[in-house]
DNA sequence: GCGATTGTACTCGGATACAAGTTGTCCGAGTAAGTGTGG
DNA sequence: CCACACTTACTCGGACAACTTGTATCCGAGTACAATCGC
């Protein structure tokens, strides 16, 4: 069970874009600052784009910004926008192949199994949709005061 | 992010196996209950025997069986046995490579990001830590009183 | 001099290769029972 | 009749392919700016 690693990158890129309201970002200066591969980067914010976390426009002083107030985006939103909205655990009924399945039986509901499992992955993901980027960018700012800025300088110094 | 399909069959054939104690029960027939390919259902089998949740005996009589008792057997342990103990969201620690990166720095635990993350699959963690075997065949006996004989015979028929 | 137009450089977007992990399969090592043989 | 050794059949165990999925890359569609040409 592993995660998508453009998941680690989208989080970072928006709460970077956060600390750049109102400003379009590209792919490449976003990637640059982690020395991340542009294009692959590129695919990732393309899935924010559809998933209406991010905005785009194409051409000259074009790029990528945030869609919604940072308080409006959860971290489950992202997650569900790279990694998909898919079950890690999903269960294949089984049951059903067993010596007393009943082909019309949805296991996913009766197997105590997987609803184990199911009400596990779905606390993680209470917890994950409760979390905002808006609150990260709030701890960020308790935790490490400088970083805000200096990540605003570092974009407007590249910007040459 | 998707689990091992593993995982299921895994976890099934131990409540089955926990129906059955003292008894030792074939890969072959563990996948037959199910319709499963057998050769595979061994490698998990195999995996969970390295993990010391089940005993493995080889020859004619062989087979598997329980190697602790069932509510000492929690279902993070077949999780971990047939998955791996990696986190989902493993953190890169891009920040290192981040303009004011500190390469000897602990990026999983000072990254706001990572944390959260790893807070989150933690509590996931501790819930699959907190449910046993045993836990659930209590309420598959409560829920499905006739599950338990009829499985038993069901080995016990295949036998011949 | 001013405006429309064309050209250009730069961006996203999706289609396309490459690598890795999961899924599935096969044959060999080891073991316990059954069988035959000699005492 | 009993004990021993051998054969045999059956099991796990790990090594070996096939395939799906994640990773990485490239080139085309579209856009805004800038330079140029005409009036």
């Amino acid at each position: 069970m592993k995660m998508n690693e453009g998941v680690e990158w989208a989080l970072h890129s928006c709460v970077n874009l956060s600390f750049i309201p109102g400003e379009t970002v590209t792919a490449k200066r976003l990637a640059a600052f982690y020395n991340l591969p542009t294009a692959y980067l590129n695919k990732q914010l393309q899935a924010l784009n559809r998933a209406g976390i991010l905005s785009s426009t194409s051409g000259p002083k074009g790029g990528f910004q945030l869609a919604r107030r940072p308080d409006q985006i959860s971290l489950l939103d992202i997650v569900v926008a790279i990694d998909g909205a898919e079950d890690a655990f999903r269960c294949a009924g089984i049951l059903k192949d067993g010596p007393s399945g009943d082909p019309k039986a949805d296991y996913r509901k009766t197997c105590l199994i997987s609803q184990a499992m199911r009400t596990a992955e779905l606390n993680y993901r209470r917890e994950l949709a409760g979390q905002t980027i808006a609150d990260i960018v709030h701890q960020v700012q308790t935790t490490f005061p400088d970083t805000p800025d200096n990540t605003r300088n570092w974009f407007a110094n590249l910007k040459s």
